[in-house]
DNA sequence: GTGAAAGCGCTAACAT
DNA sequence: ATGTTAGCGCTTTCAC
């Protein structure tokens, strides 16, 4: 058994040069003469060296490896915190998020420390993480519009990127969905159907998104001849689609078209006009929003609006990476453009 | 602004010592006049010193970083790994993994780097990064039972505990299910209720955890007068699921009983029935196993054999960690019993 | 109880 | 094109 890992030296001593010699061909640095390499890349696979990340750090200063932070508003007790973790994994919307951050880090040999900072004292961790260079910046997901991570990390001065624009400004970059867009699309497409008693069920009307979504739909819905519809504001959960859902139906049992500001609320609606003898599409039609598995899942399949979320959570690793190499210094915001995915419920 | 992070030099000589009390103190090590305690915690609240980890790590020969390797047998695309990271974290099961690890790393200051390996390369990629030192061993999760990686691992003697026992024995410390006990749970509860034609819809009989289950409840169901009982085979997915009750329904349209071996596909299975127009559980009895958010979601919810996924996820942290600390130096197995939770399916 | 000094394994000037 | 050398910031003997 190897009582020690070969370092460098020994690599060097084992092909007869220098340590600068082996560190310029581990490191790919050009220079060095085609015959030494190969010297060294034998000498290399001999040894079985692999190259100590903690000495490389310590000089480069950099780790090559960054936070994924899902990060809330709340101020959660211990036991609260632990199912914050299984509950923001059941939301289809946070695979979506790692299967896109993974699909950029990859490639470059680079993985994502996941963290979630729901209390005060958790994302005070996060900013001591990033400062002792144990990640070389952080990749944001916050629960919440009023999360209170970004501003620290905005103050620390730390490399950061976040999904979706901040409550208040910050001098931090950000990928984001045009959400105006995005309700502009179902209102088309509900418009298209024939829908003449359209209603919407937004998200948390604290949370710009919905805001937005909510503005989107009633602009276009106004323009062509609607200048009002029925809203009733739900919580971006199942539950909370089923009980806006039942209130709509309660006071406009006429009701024809539904727009629900993300996938998980339209898949509770749906339960709802089912349960109520609502055909879908034929009596009622649904339109959601994320094109997450639940739209997928869900009876009829979902007709909805498309956030590229892998994309996004792609371009965010790509901002944060380019921060950290230095390769950008001002905050940049990338918005993606919605997309209808037309199935069987609208 | 700082343009250099403060060092122990910094605050050693704020506070007017020596590098080497300032870090006893940081480290809470003892044999520290109290007073130079106080004094030494004034500097670095004042410096607003951090610890640099690549620098600690180099001498300690420890990152205080342990990997989450979500691992397969398959050998992916690319587009299909990107694919494979969304897939898994849309299984609850996932989900509950991380609770329960995080659960048992966050006090510690810990936090998981989350790998995929799918493909025999990424295996390679998480054997380099662990020899490397960028962790200091691996937590496996694996979702084929020939995976690759545990070998892999166990042959290059870096630190790792496997969430469900390999195929072939390994050196290597485990947790797993009671399996056995879990199909037995089952029948009793199926049998309690009065079914007398029972069905099962299995995991994938490659797995030795579907192997397990089937045969508790094969055996319970014998031992009670029922030597024969029909099975279907699914891949413990929702489709999965419905493909095998839809089958067992046309060969016995008169089944009252069925346990699928997880509640995904016991939700598939519900589902089926519905169409079917059987009354869970008054016409058929349902009963899943893992007591996962699916079970609660569905509709009924779900009587089922509870997996205490967070307590295994969290003992396998606790046990990789006293692995690399060295206190356990012999491979050891940790069989969780499984519990019977009783909802409305059965 | 505290300080001095060695050295962890690597990269990057600089010299050749 | 290659070698020499000086650290990176920390922990840890070993003296005192």
């Amino acid at each position: 058994m190897s009582s020690r890992a070969p370092t460098l030296e020994d690599v060097a001593r084992e092909a007869g040069v220098s340590r600068a010699t082996v560190s310029r061909v581990v490191n790919g640095v050009r220079n060095v003469d085609p015959a030494i390499q190969d010297l060294v890349r034998r000498a290399v696979a001999r040894t079985g060296y692999a190259p100590n990340r903690a000495a490389r750090s310590l000089v480069t200063r950099r780790t090559e490896t960054v936070a994924l932070v899902v990060s809330g508003a709340g101020d959660l007790s211990d036991e609260a915190q632990d199912a914050f973790a299984s509950r923001v994994f059941s939301d289809p919307f946070f695979g979506r998020v790692v299967a896109g951050v993974t699909g950029y880090l990859r490639p470059r040999s680079m993985y994502p420390v996941l963290m979630f900072a729901e209390t005060p004292e958790a994302r005070r961790d996060v900013v001591a993480y990033l400062r002792q260079g144990r990640a070389d910046g952080a990749l944001v997901v916050s629960t919440h519009a009023e999360d209170a991570l970004p501003p620290l990390l905005a103050e620390a001065e730390l490399p950061a990127v976040l999904f979706a624009r901040p409550a208040r400004p910050l001098p931090l970059s950000c990928v984001d969905l045009a959400h105006r867009d995005g309700g502009h699309l179902a209102a088309e497409r509900l418009l298209a159907r024939g829908c003449r008693r359209s209603v919407t069920i937004a998200g948390p009307l604290a949370v710009a998104a919905s805001q937005e979504r909510l503005a989107g739909f009633r602009r276009t819905m106004a323009r062509r001849g609607h200048p009002s519809v029925p809203v009733a504001e739900g919580a971006f959960t199942l539950d909370s689609g089923r009980t806006a859902m039942a209130a709509l139906l309660d006071e406009h049992p006429d009701l024809d078209g539904v727009f629900a500001a993300n996938d998980l609320m339209a898949q509770g609606a749906c339960e709802v006009l089912r349960e109520r003898d609502r055909r879908i599409p034929q009596d009622v039609a649904v339109v959601g929003l994320d094109d997450s598995s639940a739209a997928v899942t869900c009876r009829p399949p979902l007709t909805t609006v498309r956030q590229p979320v892998e994309q996004m959570a792609a371009a965010m690793a790509r901002l944060l990476d380019e921060h950290i190499r230095g390769d950008r210094t001002e905050p940049a915001s990338e918005i993606f453009a919605p997309e209808l995915v037309v199935r069987d419920s609208a």
